[in-house]
RNA sequence: CGGGGUGUGGCCUAGCCUGGUAAGGCGCCUCGUUUGGGACGAGGAGAUCGCUGGUUCGAAUCCAGUCACCCCGACCA
């Protein structure tokens, strides 16, 4: 963005009381954003926060994308209780130990102390844990491939929305097999679902990879991220799959009888993703006129703006024709009939991230056009044909799609660098990712993130087996990889 | 939990130092003129100035306490 835009954009935005400030204060951009696109504010307990209608319907277009996903690899889905028992989350070790600071606890029931204390689910491990062991027994009853939509409450001492509240929305996955390799492929298998929907859904291109191990889940054997990039050049972890081998059916003894008879332990996995994904949209592709909201995503894909219609009101009949033809071909199409000027809606519907508006006016219908603005380039319209426009808008929507997909993955190319010199790391790490070669060791983390903030983000699948000597204490490096490193949410 | 900061109509802020009973912009409502990129005019509604206590004839303003929120760090999808 050059200066002239930019401080255009800031005085429009001014005008609107919106705050909206270039990169040097990327927080208070988003938080701004987030409130005056109407997607979401803070609720009343600490940590909460309250969805808003143009919000809840992104989410909706993501669950439905994402489910549909779930049930071609053959999941199914099912509900499974809010309140767990405080005796089954302290069941495995390493679970309680990594979720111990963050849960919250229900004491009172019916105004009178409980016998046993219940948590809020943080997570469901351990109660469809517990419920796996029930239903399974035979090496038939396997896979068990179990997907859940719920909410799950962890405390967070400093709450941001979408990307940390203490509530949040999500899916978890947990599926249950028969041996390690099953359980494997499908751990791997839905990293792909949650690439394949980041890349296709949101226009956000993410680094598949493996956690080291600092950064597992907690009580999982190996965990495995998808890894986007927001516009501060800090990391993003936008979806997880864990390995979790037997350790969670070793401590709710979820066992089948396999087919040489003999009393088995099944291998299990866990997978989720959130409603972070909404804050991960803003961040990855907003900018300073406000949100920008990848089509398939978006609620309205396109927003028609009739001009004049209150002295003639044919122009908002043929609107809502078109619009509802659109429809028909697929397309998410509204019409603004709010009592606003057009330029008002214009500057609206930028703000909240519609990908086209369709002008409709008495002076274009009448030479049978209408014409076409695109969000990304407001300064550039083009006048279409009304009976062309069923079959040009779709065509625009992949256009839109791949745009930002690309100026997404260009973005990020041109923030992650190869580094061999801890000074190179320091810079790099301030405005990107870097890549290195380093020890895997703890210190090694720690004296990292001491210096720079930066934490390990993940072992990309993608790059080359490669050995040779810590960045950092020259030491033999590990994993046989470079590693990613980046600030992170 | 450590370090900083802020609380004034729905939102953003002025006023506080130097006490005299609350101001402006945005938004909202009504009417009129407008309507092809955030309209203009006139009128109007709306705040016991975070809360409690103290000083004072009198507190948004001074003092003490308290609560809440925000930012930086540690935890995390």
């Amino acid at each position: 963005m050059n200066d002239a835009t930019a401080s255009h954009a800031n005085d429009r935005a001014t005008n609107l009381g919106v705050n909206v400030t270039p990169e040097d204060d990327f927080a208070q951009w988003y938080q701004d954003i987030v409130k005056k696109a109407e997607l979401a504010e803070n609720g009343p307990v600490r940590g909460t926060m309250v969805i808003r209608p143009y919000a809840w319907r992104i989410w909706e277009l993501m669950q439905r994308y994402l489910d549909d996903m779930f049930k071609e690899t053959g999941h199914e889905n099912a509900y499974f209780p809010l309140l767990i028992p405080e005796s089954y989350i302290t069941r495995e070790a390493d679970h309680i130990e990594g979720f111990a600071p963050e849960l919250w606890t229900v004491t009172h029931g019916g105004g009178k102390e409980l016998e046993e204390r219940a948590v809020v689910r943080p997570t469901s491990e351990t109660v469809i844990g517990e419920m796996m062991s029930k239903w399974i027994q035979s090496h038939r009853d396997l896979p068990l491939l179990l997907n859940q939509w719920a909410n799950v409450m962890r405390w967070e001492r400093r709450p941001r929305l979408f990307l940390r509240t203490s509530e949040f929305l999500w899916q978890e996955g947990h599926t249950a097999h028969a041996d390690r390799e099953d359980a494997m492929e499908e751990t791997l298998r839905m990293l792909d679902v949650y690439e394949t929907f980041c890349v296709r859904d949101v226009a956000l291109p993410v680094v598949k990879g493996e956690k080291v191990p600092s950064e597992r889940f907690p009580g999982a054997d190996n965990t495995f991220t998808v890894e986007g990039m927001m516009r501060d050049g800090k990391a993003l972890q936008c979806g997880t799959s864990h390995y979790l081998g037997t350790k969670f059916a070793e401590a709710f003894d979820i066992r089948f009888q396999a087919k040489d008879n003999v009393s088995t332990l099944c291998h299990t996995t866990s997978w989720g993703m959130t409603t972070r994904m909404i804050g991960a949209m803003i961040m990855a592709h907003g900018d300073e006129k406000g949100l920008v909201v990848p089509p398939r995503v978006a609620p309205h894909q396109v927003v028609f703006i009739p001009m004049r219609f209150d002295k003639e009101p044919h122009v908002l009949d043929e609107a809502e024709r078109l619009a509802a033809e659109l429809r028909a071909a697929g397309v998410r199409a509204h019409v603004d009939k709010r009592d606003q000027r057009p330029g008002f809606k214009h500057n609206d519907w930028e703000l909240k991230g519609a990908p086209l508006r369709v002008e409709v006016g008495p002076r274009d219908l009448a030479e049978g056009n209408v014409v076409v603005a695109q969000r990304m380039f407001q300064d550039e319209k083009e006048t279409i044909a009304v009976t062309d426009l069923v079959t040009d808008i779709p065509t625009r929507l992949e256009r839109y799609h791949e745009l930002l997909l690309q100026r997404a993955t260009e973005f990020r190319e041109a923030n992650t660098k190869q580094v061999d010199t801890w000074d190179e790391f320091v810079e790099q790490v301030k405005t990107g990712w870097a890549s290195v070669l380093y020890d895997g060791t703890d210190e090694t983390e720690q004296k990292i993130k001491e210096a720079t903030s930066a934490t390990p983000r993940c072992i990309p699948s993608g790059f080359p087996a490669e050995e040779g000597a810590c960045f950092v204490t020259g030491a033999p490096s590990a994993f046989s990889k470079r590693v990613i490193f980046g600030r992170a949410y």
